[in-house]
RNA sequence: GCCGGUGUAGCUCAAUGGUGGAGCGGAGCCCUCAUAAAGCUCAGGUUAGAGGUUCGAUUCCUCUCACCGGCACCA
């Protein structure tokens, strides 16, 4: 039986445009998906939009939409930008979605009440009148005053469904501890068990209708709509049928195999979300890799900065195969990385265009002249070749997807050098052997690069096949 | 405040209890198959600072400084 694999990224939140971290989240959880693929194991890949929320209702009414015309809107953006990237996920689940989503949601919401864990109960917060939210303590001015309108808050009490999550924080801990569920990296594992050493407390799941009026009803209590964490973090469930008349797709691939996340929302997905799962009596995902974010010259993207660069604009001027490959060389899987385009077109060049690009070029120019029929490479090749592969898969493996292309180009450098020793162009017809090796070396390069440069490895692979030059990959950018 | 992490060549980072490495950028040399690409050589860095353990530490311990992250309803 083929071996399964189930990957998901976040769902974006559609309050705004798609940024260049959600093309980072993507682009890593691709070459994940695209590597299990080619092992020849059944994938699903899942990614999609967290559409509802007070924040998008208002975001919607400010432009004079209504909140599903502006969710539509917004999703289309992401859905474009995974097109444009080569993003190659098998579905795209939305939260708004009442045949795909809400069914799902609604029965686990079912699931959890039916074991005792959902309780109503008075929530009494510190209510900012022109904010129209609860504040934490923490972010108040003088402990009293709302930081935004410098007016003292008030003590409201409200209605709230709320999950029993400080039930669960020994047995996550010892699903933690036993590795059944896995964190990477082992900082962000320390960070959430010494939370749980804490206790989690019970948390909120829903809000009264007045006061959050973009979502899921409450099943049986039409006076709430359910909270954020219990509408999104099922999308990986739903993205894959739960809920719905097939269970064919769940079956087959739940649990997930990675939950890939941004460091942000560490909390929700290793805390949560298995814990609501052990509460419905299903299984949990089985890793939860945390990434970095994207700074731009050391410094955090805000608007407020003007340093926020729109992945689409990247695309656009550079292509979504060199945007791919800076953000998967450039930025550590699993740490925070630095992009300016003035590092993104030193990248592109230096491996790209000279690495890459020209080492095609100059192996395809002379192998295509002659017939290579029937000579083999030097053993030593394919030693090396096999010392890359082996390197190549580790580093996929541990999430170092950085690492994995740093051995890709050690490969194409011994590549160059044997051109430049052997001299092939000086004899081509008493070096055959050696430009056997050096397209088996192109070749290999390509197969290796397939997750993290589809289409140019493609290319490759098909001049190679046709015994053609090809079309210059990455011209010179000046 | 509490907990944790990091601090190595201009930049990004790797490594080891015993004469400090790679990639990129920069300088020089050289070849010409190739996208004026590739290859070779060069950076004299007190491995943040101070102290300790040791025959010997950059790698172990302590302290100081700097920076970063976590400490729950912002998704």
């Amino acid at each position: 039986m083929k071996k399964k694999f189930y990957i998901t990224t976040a769902i974006a939140y559609t309050n705004a445009s798609p940024h260049i971290g959600h093309a980072l989240e993507f682009a890593q959880a691709d070459v994940l998906a695209r590597y299990h693929r080619n092992k020849k194991e059944d994938v699903f890949f899942l990614t999609g939009a967290d559409e509802h929320g007070q924040k998008i209702y208002e975001a919607a009414k400010k432009s004079g939409k209504s909140p599903q015309e502006f969710a539509d809107e917004v999703s289309a953006e992401f859905k474009s930008l995974c097109q444009k990237l080569e993003i190659s996920n098998d579905y795209f689940i939305r939260t708004t979605d009442k045949e795909k989503h809400w069914p799902g949601v609604s029965n686990l919401w079912e699931k959890i009440a039916e074991n005792g864990d959902l309780e109503k109960r008075k929530y009494q917060g510190l209510y900012c009148v022109g904010c129209e939210e609860f504040k934490t303590k923490k972010v108040l001015i003088d402990g009293n005053k709302c930081p935004i309108h410098l007016k003292e808050v008030e003590i409201v009490e409200e209605e709230n469904w709320f999950f029993k999550l400080s039930k669960y924080s020994q047995a996550l801990k010892e699903k933690i501890n036993s590795g059944e569920l896995n964190i990477v990296p082992e900082s962000r594992k320390n960070e959430i068990l010494s939370l749980l050493n804490e206790g989690l407390e019970d948390i909120s799941f829903s809000r009264p209708k007045e006061k959050l009026s973009w979502g899921i009803p409450v099943p049986g209590d039409e006076s709430q709509i359910i909270y954020v964490w219990c509408d999104a973090l099922t999308n990986y469930i739903t993205g894959i049928g739960y809920g719905s008349n097939s269970n064919e797709l769940f079956d087959k691939f739940w649990p997930a195999d990675i939950h890939l996340i941004g460091k942000d929302i560490l909390r929700f997905h290793a805390a949560i979300w298995p814990a609501m799962l052990l509460s419905a009596k299903l299984p949990i995902p089985k890793t939860i890799v945390a990434h970095g974010f994207i700074t731009s010259n050391g410094h955090k993207m805000s608007k407020s900065l003007g340093n926020v660069m729109s992945p689409f604009e990247l695309i656009e001027k550079y292509g979504a195969e060199a945007v791919r490959y800076y953000l998967l060389k450039e930025i550590p899987t699993l740490d925070d990385g630095d992009l300016t385009e003035e590092k993104l077109k030193e990248r592109y060049n230096s491996d790209l265009a000279n690495g890459l690009g020209n080492f095609a070029a100059r192996v395809l120019t002379m192998a295509t002249k002659i017939d290579l029929k029937d000579f083999q490479p030097k053993e030593e090749i394919i030693l090396k070749i096999k010392e890359i592969e082996s390197a190549v898969n580790k580093k996929i493996e541990e999430f170092k997807l950085n690492e994995a292309l740093t051995a890709i180009w050690e490969l194409i450098g011994y590549g160059d050098l044997i051109v430049n020793n052997e001299k092939p162009w000086e004899n081509p017809e008493n070096k055959k052997d050696v430009l056997t090796g050096l397209v088996l070396i192109l070749k290999k390069s390509a197969e290796f690069l397939l997750p993290f440069l589809p289409k140019t490895s493609d290319k490759i692979l098909t001049s190679i096949q046709n015994n053609q030059k090809g079309e210059n990959l990455f011209p010179r950018l000046k």
